[in-house]
DNA sequence: GAAGGCCATACTATCGATATTATATCCAGT
DNA sequence: ACTGGATATAATATCGATAGTATGGCCTTC
C-alpha cells in the first residue's frame, strides 16, 4: 500500500532500505546536507507527515535518528529543526576533524597491509577520473563528492580502532554541510587534486608523519576555502537569525 | 545551554524532566551503563513498556535516542539490544579516548583562564574528598565515580572546541560501562588519586605536555586495570554468546 | 499608548490498535 | 532420523487519534 509507487521488480529486495523510518530518514538528511533545509529551519513533524505520506510516528523517528548525526536538534516541546551552522562551528569542526583524520591516517598506515593499499589505490583512481571530469563536466559534482568521500574513507579504514573511524566520518559528514554551503565552484581543482596525490603518494610510501602533515594541510585548507567563499553566505546566516520560514 | 542535561549541577538533575520519553530515556541510560541489563541483553519494547506503564511509541522513541550514544544498538526489524561489549573495544575506546582527552586538555590549558582554573581546582578538591571517603567508605562509589566524570570534565571543559568536548563525553560514557563491569574494588586507590593529583598540577601549572602525557597515561592504566580485574568476567562475555535470557 | 493577562491556534508528546515481519513449531517426504 | 517447508507465535514497524503545551494576537486595564 505505502510502497506502491516503487515496486515493479519482484526479485529485488527493496531498492533503499526495508524499513519507512530508514528511507525516510536517509531522504532527510540528504535534504539536510544538500542545503534544501536551511540551518535552524524549523521541521515540523505534522507537514512533514503530509509530504511523506507517512504516519508522525515515522517522521518523528526518523527525526530522532537524525539527532545522533547531530544533523537535527530537538528542543522540549517544541520539536525539531535543522543544526545551526556558524563560522565558529566550521572552525571547531575542522580542528577536530583534523584531529581524528591524522590520528586515523597514522593508524592506517601502521598497519599497512596489501589489501588495504589495493583498495587505497582504486579509491585514488576513481577520485582522479572524477577530478578530471569535474574540470570541463560541474554537473559531476554529486559524482565528486562520493569519490572524495570514499577516497577519505579509505584513508582511515585501514586504522583497527572502530571509534576513531566511527567519529572520524561523523565530523566529515558534518563538514560535507559546509562543503555544499559554499558551492565551491571558485576551488582551484588543480590544487586540491595535487593535495589528494601528494596524501596518496605519502601513504603508500608508508610515511605516516608526512601523509599525516598533509593530510592536516588539506583539511585546514578545505575549511579555509569554504570560509572565504561563504564570506558571501554569511550574509545568509545572519539573516537566518529571522527565523527562516518552514512551509 | 541545550545539552545541560548531564553538567556539573550537583543538587538536581532529575526525573522531574518534562516529557515522558526523557525520563526514561534517562533511566534506560543509567541501567544500561550500571550494568543492570547486560551487554547484548534484548529489550523487547512491550516489556519495557509494561514495566514503566508508558505507550510503545515513548519506550521506542527514548531507545532510538540510546542509539545516539552508542549504548543500544538497532537491528531492522528485530529491534533493539544493549550493545556489546568486547576487551578489542574496550582497548579501541581507550585508544580513542587518549586522543580525544589529551588533545581536549592542551587545548584547555592553551586557553586557560582564572575561572576555569577555579572550577578546576574546585573539581578537584571534591574528587580528593571522595577519594579519601571511598578509603573506608566501599558504598560512596557512586559519589566517587560522579567525582571523577566532574573532574575529567573540568580537565577539558577550557577547550574552545564543542565538538572535542562533545565526543570526548561520548567516549567517557562508554568507558564508564567498563569500570562498572569490573568492579574495581582491588584498584590501589593510592595510585590513581597519585595520578589525579599530578595531573592536576600539572594542569595549574600550564605544562600540557607534561599533562597530557601524565593523562595518556591515567587512562591507560585505568583501561588496564578494567582489562586484569575484567580477565574473570570475561567468562561472563564468551558466555554471552549463548544470548542471555531476556525475560 | 503601553503592560499584562486570556483565549484561539498550532504543534508536539503520548496513546492504543493494526499491519508486517521474523522466529519457533510441527508435519510431511525422503 | 533428517531436511524442507508450511503454519502459529511473538515482536516490531506503522498508523491515526487524542491529550498537553507553547505561541501569538486580542482585549482589558492603568
Amino acid at each position: 500500500m505505502m510502497d506502491a509507487d516503487r515496486a515493479g521488480s519482484p526479485d529485488q529486495t527493496e531498492t533503499s532500505s526495508g524499513t519507512a523510518i530508514d528511507s525516510i530518514y536517509r531522504e532527510l538528511r540528504r535534504r539536510i546536507i544538500d542545503g534544501i533545509y536551511l540551518p535552524e529551519q524549523k521541521l515540523k513533524i505534522e507537514h512533514l507527515r503530509a509530504g511523506f505520506q507517512v504516519s508522525s510516528s515515522t517522521v518523528r523517528e526518523a527525526l530522532t535518528r537524525l539527532t545522533s548525526d547531530h544533523l537535527v536538534t530537538a528542543e522540549e516541546h517544541r520539536g525539531f529543526r535543522v543544526t545551526p551552522m556558524s563560522m565558529a562551528d566550521l572552525e571547531d569542526l575542522t580542528q577536530a576533524r583534523i584531529v581524528l583524520e591524522c590520528t586515523a591516517l597514522r593508524d592506517s598506515i601502521s598497519h599497512a597491509t596489501e589489501d588495504w593499499e589495493r583498495k587505497l589505490v582504486r579509491a585514488y583512481q576513481r577520485l582522479t577520473r572524477a577530478e578530471n571530469r569535474l574540470l570541463h563536466d560541474a554537473a559531476s559534482f554529486e559524482t565528486w563528492e562520493e569519490c572524495n568521500r570514499d577516497f577519505h574513507d579509505a584513508l582511515a579504514a585501514n586504522s583497527h580502532s572502530m571509534w576513531l573511524k566511527r567519529l572520524r566520518q561523523l565530523l566529515f559528514q558534518q563538514s560535507e554541510r559546509y562543503r555544499r554551503l559554499s558551492s565551491l565552484v571558485a576551488t582551484s581543482r588543480a590544487e586540491v587534486h595535487a593535495e589528494h596525490m601528494a596524501i596518496f603518494e605519502a601513504a603508500i610510501a608508508h610515511d605516516a608523519e608526512r601523509a599525516a602533515a598533509l593530510l592536516l594541510d588539506h583539511v585546514w585548507r578545505a575549511a579555509n576555502v569554504i570560509r572565504d567563499n561563504a564570506a558571501l553566505r554569511e550574509a545568509l546566516e545572519k539573516g537566518s537569525k529571522r527565523r527562516p520560514c518552514s512551509k
